[in-house]
DNA sequence: CACCAATGTCAACACGTGTACACTTATACT
DNA sequence: AGTATAAGTGTACACGTGTTGACATTGGTG
């Protein structure tokens, strides 16, 4: 009975709700969890996994499109934030597990995100005009670009479920502030400063 | 008895901790508790205000020193994060409750956000390469900013309080992501697209 | 000193919690 | 058809929780 995960999601409180909430939610006895979970904390990491999965491969796919920079800045923050839209309860689970979850919990969202701060520095790399950057530095770009959007998406989710107009100036905003991190990307050069 | 505040952040977890947890804590009886604050949230906003007052006076400092530019960054960037280090559990908590707490604990510490955003914005429309740069956008610019710097300040309350090491990390790769977006920033003309 | 407000203590309550055990049902497979 | 396995039910317990009211102790001011 998979479906309690999104009951769970669909209660705005994080994951530190009881298990008897959630299954009395779910219309069952609270026993009845144990056939399903040993444990809390293992669903929170099957409801993280469900998450996640799906979005991974969207963006993947969005980033293979290969149309290049402008229009594939547009794209992919479209392509994610009408995806946050789609699946509010889990990123408002993810959001408030990332600082307030247990350290496991923390530890394996913060993969999740280097995951893609990765995979996005990968995808840097290819860009002609940064070849005289060092990985370190593609690294802390993208780190940048992730770490803005992830906050964008934590505001966002903020808002009022139906404030089309809120939203909407949120993904404005996102787009504008990833050009503006490219315009200064196109001007970085990776000559190590004189003192670290 | 404001030492129960920082017992209360001592202890690693949010504040979704219990009364009767605090109280023991402080060596004291639950009952006691009242008579300090009415309820526990009340005890969750001291300990907010607390954690705000000297860091906002602190910054104003730093920015009225007025060296410009690249030495204001790193000025900036190093004020903060060692007051960060030196105030770690009330950064951990203010962390935790951004997006865990409750719903007036959270619009609380935007608040404040929003406040440091209006006056880095404030402060850098006296940049002569950003007389061309409206309101907006420039608004935008300084919530990428502060964004960014919250970002990092959460991952590096992450580490282990006495990694130096992976410290000092996190201030260079802050100093480096503001200074990537200035470069951006100097960049950036706000005549609005054709299309919004 | 006497007094009063602040602070702390004690005992008790009604309630929600996680979990164990024994049990009944449904579903699926040979 | 018969049975093993998965899923759900009911009862019960020990424990931590927030809050209450009445009482005790302190410390500083008049």
């Amino acid at each position: 009975m998979d479906a309690a995960l999104d009951l769970v999601a669909k209660k705005a409180p994080f994951s530190s709700l009881s298990l008897r909430e959630v299954t009395k939610r779910a219309g069952v006895v609270p026993t009845a969890f144990y056939r399903h979970f040993p444990d809390m904390s293992a669903l929170g990491l099957t409801l993280l996994d469900e998450s996640f999965r799906t979005l991974r491969q969207m963006m993947r796919e969005v980033r293979q499109q290969e149309l290049p920079n402008e229009r594939m800045i547009r794209g992919s923050m479209e392509t994610f934030f009408t995806y946050v839209r789609n699946n509010r309860t889990h990123f408002l689970f993810v959001s408030k597990e990332l600082y307030g979850g247990s350290a496991t919990m923390r530890q394996a969202i913060r993969r999740e995100i280097r995951l893609f701060v990765s995979e996005l520095a990968m995808d840097m790399a290819r860009f002609p005009f940064l070849v005289r950057v060092n990985a370190e530095d593609l690294q802390m770009m993208a780190s940048l670009v992730v770490n803005s959007v992830v906050a964008l998406t934590q505001e966002m989710l903020e808002l009022d479920e139906d404030d089309d107009a809120g939203q909407h100036e949120m993904l404005i905003m996102a787009e504008k502030q990833v050009r503006l991190i490219y315009f200064g990307v196109a001007q970085w050069r990776s000559d190590t400063p004189p003192r670290t």
